[in-house]
DNA sequence: CACGCCTCCTGTGCGC
DNA sequence: TGCGCACAGGAGGCGT
């Protein structure tokens, strides 16, 4: 699951967070199937905030999970039929810090007290004894119990998402026209979740240096569109097949400088040689976040 | 509608 | 050592 990586930029160490896109929400959905299929909720606990983005978690009590699908970075459980037969449904969302745990129920009196500091946001008490705790540090995930299925009144993202990049949905002649049809930088668009679902910061990055294009390209003919379609497809491919590990672990180097694994050829990369042509990678910003691209392949 | 800027939140790094 | 500030970003809201 997402956790803190180390970083090593400048000669200086730092940690960071890996914040979770499709491969790392991937990740956490086919590590959650085996412990959470067929579980009853028996109890649910979350934090009362202005602003968490946690509603109607209660309808979820006495019902069974049946599924976990994931739609992008949406995690969807789809939950028994009430009795008057209505299914309903488990949003999640890992927002930038959100991670899952599954531990032994606590007695209630123990854990009232700990519940401003350790950053649990939700608790759900499974039928087996267990709970399901949901860490957000930053409060930008979500949890939501929604009719099943009615994300247009209820979840708009979800109602409008684009198509899953690994699944046969994922046409290149629609990709390349939805590109042709806008002024927006392209890597705007490839944030924005309607015309590909799932994609990042960090996915962007390394889509658009694979496919030689320039983040900030405004106009990207079909040549180029189909190759980012195949840059995106691959890159999140290999991805989900590390398991959504983003980073490797920070080595050392014949005791020198650490340096990241090959798996990131632009992300974090700024200030470094290209890994294709050697020039040194730029940083910048584009739609109010951090880009890195390489100035020489990337027009 | 499309685009793009702003905001939500908090841990962390860094300058002074 | 400690304070204050900038930075990180997915998604939603809102102004143009």
């Amino acid at each position: 699951m997402p956790g803190p990586q180390r970083d090593e930029r400048n000669g200086r160490a730092a940690t960071f967070r890996v914040v979770p896109e499709l491969p790392e929400v991937e990740s956490v959905r086919r590590q959650l199937v085996p412990e959470l299929t067929g579980r009853r909720i028996v109890d649910v606990w979350w934090d009362a905030h202005p602003h968490a983005r946690l509603s109607d978690l209660d309808l979820a009590v006495g019902r069974r999970i049946e599924q976990i699908a994931r739609r992008g970075k949406f995690l969807l459980c789809t939950l028994d039929p009430t009795e008057d037969g209505d299914p309903l449904e488990l949003v999640l969302h890992l927002g930038m810090t959100g991670s899952f745990a599954i531990r032994p129920t606590e007695p209630t009196e123990a854990t009232p007290s700990r519940t401003t500091t350790d950053h649990v946001r939700v608790r759900f008490d499974l039928d087996d004894g267990r709970t399901l705790r949901f860490t957000d540090p930053r409060r930008f995930g979500r949890a939501s119990v929604i009719p099943a299925g009615d994300y247009v009144d209820r979840i708009p993202t979800l109602a409008t998402l684009g198509p899953e990049p690994l699944s046969p949905a994922f046409d290149a002649d629609v990709f390349a026209a939805g590109l042709a049809s806008t002024s927006a930088p392209v890597k705007a668009k490839l944030l924005d979740q309607r015309l590909v679902a799932g994609v990042g910061n960090i996915y962007a990055d390394e889509a658009l240096w694979r496919a030689r294009i320039h983040p900030t390209s405004r106009r990207v003919g079909r040549a180029r569109a189909l190759r980012l379609h195949q840059a995106i497809v691959e890159v999140l491919a290999a991805a989900v097949e590390r398991e959504g590990t983003t980073f490797r672990d920070y080595q050392m180097v014949n005791g020198e400088s650490g340096r990241y694994a090959d798996f990131l050829d632009a992300y974090g990369q700024g200030d470094r040689p290209c890994h294709r042509c050697g020039e040194a990678m730029r940083r910048t910003v584009v739609a109010q976040r951090g880009t890195t691209y390489c100035p020489r392949c990337q027009r």
